[in-house]
RNA sequence: GGAGCUAUCGCCAAGCGGUAAGGCCGCAGCCUGCAAAGCUGCUAUCCCCGGUUCAAAUCCGGGUAGCUCCUCCA
């Protein structure tokens, strides 16, 4: 398996820490709102690793975690009265169920802030204790980035003038203008307040993740884990972050590879709250099928910047249709043994870095081939069998191709309208016998016009949502 | 201002120094009562200018354009 590591910018084969196990940690959403396409695509993006590393071979603990203390979700606790803790348990159902309907399998560790304070303070207390973080008189906890001399390594940003450092906000209890919290302390009454050694108060952003990574994973004394992953925006400052204080807590680096997704734009530009453009999952679900979601989010390579528009989704669904249609041909059927030569094209194609389009080229190509086959032998059952085996891999390592057939083209069609369209295919099959083509074809008019396209095959009329 | 990414057919998109995958759209044909579906065939020299090389879309330099990060962010 070949990844692009973002740190050393560049392919690298991927040699796990253990032979045959790979270790990966994803950030995940902070559940103070809906989750967005975005949000999606990471997931998709991480769902499609651990599947490739599955085929071949290797035994996969991901971790994904959900971020339930930070500022956002205070706000919201301000503003809607209702509790934090209601908050973020209904934004992480909503995002397992909204992730579900996409095909992205659950992560084997899905650990959140609230029930990693434990970590969190050993670690902030090593760090304090060997002198590479400093508490201030307000009780907040500071990584001193002016003892970590690798600070500066994940994202080579290392010459930063004093111009560019006033952009951040300027705190005077700082020694160092980079140097972020590890602890918040309670200023007010109302603030979201858990106790430690050090002080009342709650965890910065970067340290819930060095710090569930060091609960969850024992990696060796060179790294915690293989990969870390997550959008590229979290490559500066919050990964910058992360590995300098597992650097410095362990002794050594956070991980062997770090993997980061491009993002989702909207009409060329980055979707985000503050331009209005953001798209949520649960609206384009309510447009797309999932599956339909996930094969087009999932055709632009993960490390580029993904343009989301309509035009292309339905280019997307077309070719998704096709894999369908083929598979109506197959079935029913008992799913044999994948061609060798297919399976192992594929799961090269997804070990080059998830090189998809590739992937994608050969199913397309599979499925020509497999038509042209048919034609020719309609019957060849052992055939049928191959290529019912062939989707049922495509499912297995891409996520896709899984429903049956038949349903696949009628999500959405109630039982009143698939009546209305049985009997309409009844009086035209009634009609086409008498030769009766005006008849048949004003049927078929009248089924377009209700968003139904039909087939005729030697096996009958099929239809499907058009 | 600093850092980085990207630029391939009308559209989406592979390509990782050896002479341009795939899909959508379009055109022609086979099939069909006609369609649809399926199958067959056709459609690019890779943003511009230099350079390296026997050989470059692929490497280097200089432009141009777009996007991202440097502040919460997938």
């Amino acid at each position: 398996m070949f990844i692009y590591d973002s740190v050393q910018k560049t392919k690298l084969q991927l040699v796990p820490i253990k032979a045959g196990e790979v270790s990966i940690y994803v950030c995940g959403p902070t559940v103070y709102d809906d989750a967005h396409l975005g949000h999606a695509r990471s997931a998709l993006a991480f769902d499609l690793l651990s599947r490739t590393l599955k085929a071949l071979g290797y035994k996969v603990t991901m971790a994904k975690n959900f971020t339930d203390i930070d500022d956002k979700i205070i706000k919201k606790v301000e503003t809607t009265g209702k509790s934090m803790q209601e908050i973020t348990s209904f934004y992480i159902d909503s995002y397992l169920k909204e992730m579900a309907a996409l095909g992205v399998r659950r992560a084997d560790i899905e650990p959140k802030a609230t029930q990693s304070l434990d970590a969190i303070e050993t670690m902030i207390q090593t760090l304090i204790d060997n002198g590479f973080a400093y508490r201030v008189p307000s009780g907040d906890v500071y990584f001193d980035t002016s003892k970590d001399s690798h600070y500066g390594n994940i994202s080579r940003r290392v010459g930063e003038d004093e111009e560019n450092q006033s952009r951040v906000a300027h705190t005077d209890e700082k020694k160092n203008p980079k140097d972020f919290a590890l602890w918040k302390a309670c200023k007010k009454d109302e603030d979201i307040c858990f106790k430690t050694s050090f002080s009342s108060g709650r965890p910065g952003w970067h340290i819930e993740c060095s710090a569930m990574i060091e609960k969850h994973f024992h990696g060796n004394n060179e790294y915690s884990i293989d990969i870390h992953g997550g959008g590229a925006d979290l490559l500066f400052p919050h990964h910058e972050n992360e590995a300098a204080q597992s650097r410095c807590a362990t002794g050594h680096e956070l991980a062997k590879y770090w993997m980061h997704n491009g993002f989702v734009q909207i009409d060329g530009e980055k979707m985000s709250k503050s331009l209005g453009n953001s798209f949520f999952l649960k609206d384009a679900l309510q447009v797309y099928d999932g599956e339909i979601l996930r094969y087009y989010l999932n055709s632009v390579h993960y490390r580029n910047d993904f343009n989301f528009n309509e035009e292309d989704l339905l280019a997307a669904k077309k070719r998704l249709d096709k894999l369908y249609r083929l598979k109506k041909r197959v079935i029913p059927g008992q799913a044999s043994v994948p061609h060798p030569a297919f399976k192992s094209a594929l799961i090269e194609a997804m070990a080059d870095d998830l090189n998809v389009s590739v992937a994608l080229a050969l199913i397309d190509q599979m499925i020509t081939q497999s038509n042209e086959k048919l034609d020719l032998n309609p019957k060849d059952k052992k055939l049928k069998n191959e290529i019912l085996a062939n989707i049922e891999f495509i499912d297995s390592l891409l996520g896709f191709g899984g429903k049956e057939p038949f349903e696949y083209f009628q999500i959405g069609i109630d039982e009143t309208v698939k009546n209305k369209i049985e009997s309409l295919l009844h009086e035209r099959a009634e009609a086409k016998k008498n030769k009766d083509f005006t008849r048949s074809d004003a049927i078929r008019e009248e089924l377009l016009a209700m968003g139904i396209s039909i087939m005729d095959t030697p096996s009958g009329t099929l239809w499907e949502k058009a």
